[in-house]
DNA sequence: CGTTAGCACTCTTGGCATGAGAGTGCCAAT
DNA sequence: ATTGGCACTCTCATGCCAAGAGTGCTAACG
């Protein structure tokens, strides 16, 4: 179904004029705000037709039209200009990284700021993760008495920790000298080489405590590629007025909760290379079936990547939701590159 | 000002019916619902006294009344009934804890989630802090080139984590003569007895960069003594009727903000001993004029401490916040000392 | 003197009608 | 194919009215 050029240009009026007024877009307003040589009547046919297609719609019978989903989607495949960020907006978004240290997770952090700063929408960002992890090495620290502090670093330059508990109180020196038998034993595997519980008969109970420890933390990073995202701008959105009324807003503030979001994220659209978007009811069932998801990959090819995004009401400004996602994206893409290159 | 029995009788009902119905109570509706054998007329005499002493107001001419903030200060200070935890509700809350896992961590998120499901307003719980950090340990990763972690375990049995760069390639043996060097020289120090940046020209460029990390990592830790709590039920208290409204939901949801609601806690309300109770303009001027506090420290005595508590509308049920803040405060409390003693 | 019944008065709330405004759909004319 | 015109519909703000809840005051009562 390709739209004639006319109505085609129609449709995208409506589309933007509903996007940055958000109310219902009237025949008569549309020709007043956009000389476009045509009668309010003739519009009146064309959106008669653009409904039939199932592009747009009524509230009621006197209001003015809105955009369908399947409106949207046309749009945003079909009508949306290409838009890149101006060079001023870049620079403003550069200058923010420049300032910030050099910390992976700061990073990470401010590029959900920025796209919720420049978008008034929920930003979501996941914390750059490798598919397959790989043990890189483990100390152990003395704490009090029994217990112990593990930290653990794997391939994805990630560095985890948690308290253990010994059956007896060791000291520093028994710590290393245990630290360093295990590093050499299983340094640089993955979990899935690890020994399973019943093979591990050779290992000792201490040993066994520390193993298990690690087991779990490597497990819980590679289950943690789709890891709960950031969060950040939910005022933001909340402010829009599709949200306007509390019990609206409450399950809204229900649903982007980190914790639900986590599954809901429509992963599956997302292919490599560009933005990818996910309009209200192509989103699996769930409370997002209003909304819409602009989401794209960073990170390094075969290295650790992660993926991040907007979150708004259908009425988005997909196009300069689509800049700014793809800019962020190459921003953080590029900084992990030179990380990873040791500058 | 000490009022006569009956007319405390009649503000604590007045302030008991507003607190669970949200509803100004009328001089009819109190005789209905306490059988206090007095007629609606006297009852009307009395609210008006109680009127004239500012404890109570008129949202109208003709509303029922409701509780200034002074109402509930006089009841919460002279009229509350004292109520401890049931043993069912003691024992719930324990067995919360018990399933979770022995990480400090866990158990301050936890006390939040308690609170929060408990009492269905905003829980706030700060990460238990000593006063005066002490180094005990750190420890030296290699990362990639010339990266490395520095792991910095504190008296407080906090673990820190940091990003180092130096300026050339350290391998692990190198990292791990440097730790120890520097372990032998600031272990259990405070910052303030590490050399200034002025008289510190004996130390080479390595152990300079990492001194500088640890003091600065010591240092936050010191200051973050006020550090932004954890916050959770927010979703909770929004449902509240006082937040009916979408501006005032979106007031609040900014004002509930970690980092602003850092600089507001009225720490200085909180003696040591038992629970605080601040209620609306008793807060220093801000957005928490018209919302109460309830608050208590928790752990040890002399070692590591933090604050919880809940914050609502200054509608609240004081005596269950009270109970609930008091009860979860001892519980973490007695389980820091286990710790602390191991078990 | 404290308590109470009674009554006039006030203010909120919900329902209902009304009119203006915005927009549509359709028809006949160009 | 386009357009002017017109009847029609629906929302929204406004005003009004009646019901309900509550107060304050006064006069009577034990």
């Amino acid at each position: 179904m390709a739209l004639s050029e006319r109505r085609g240009r129609i449709l995208a009026f409506i589309v933007d004029d509903f996007i940055d007024s958000a109310t219902p877009v009237g025949s008569q307003s549309l020709v007043e705000r956009h000389a476009l040589g045509l009668s309010s009547a003739t519009v009146r046919n064309e959106m008669a037709a653009l409904e039939d297609e199932g592009l747009i719609t009524h509230p009621h019978t006197s209001a003015g039209r809105i955009p369908s989903h399947r409106g949207y989607r046309y749009y945003v495949s079909s009508l949306m200009p290409e838009r890149n960020l101006s060079s001023q907006e870049q620079f403003t978004i550069l200058h923010q990284f420049h300032q910030a240290s050099g910390q992976l997770e700061e990073w990470v952090q401010l590029a959900a700021s920025v796209l919720a700063n420049n978008l008034h929408n929920v930003a979501l960002v996941t914390q750059p993760r490798l598919l397959e992890v790989r043990l890189k090495h483990l100390q152990l620290v003395e704490l009090l008495d029994n217990r112990a502090l593990l930290v653990v670093v794997t391939t994805d330059s990630g560095a985890h920790q948690r308290t253990l508990e010994f059956p007896v109180t060791m000291h520093q020196e028994a710590l290393s000298r245990l630290a360093n038998r295990l590093n050499a034993e299983f340094g640089h595997k993955t979990v899935a080489e690890f020994p399973s519980r019943e093979r591990s008969a050779p290992l000792g109970e201490r040993e066994l405590v520390v193993v298990t420890a690690v087991t779990d933390l490597l497990l819980r990073e590679e289950q943690a590629a789709v890891e709960a995202p950031i969060v950040e701008g939910v005022r933001e959105m909340l402010r829009q007025p599709e949200f306007g009324h509390s019990d609206r807003m409450l399950d809204t503030l229900e649903a982007v909760d980190e914790r639900r979001l986590r599954d809901a994220i429509p992963s599956g659209a997302m292919g490599e290379g560009d933005v990818a978007i996910v309009i209200g009811d192509e989103n699996r069932p769930g409370p997002y079936q209003d909304m819409s998801f602009v989401l794209a990959r960073y990170g390094l090819p075969g290295g650790a990547s992660g993926m991040l995004g907007v979150l708004g009401p259908t009425r988005m400004a997909y196009g300069d939701a689509v800049a700014n996602v793809r800019y962020v994206s190459d921003v953080l893409t590029e900084l992990m590159r030179r990380l990873h290159e040791g500058e």
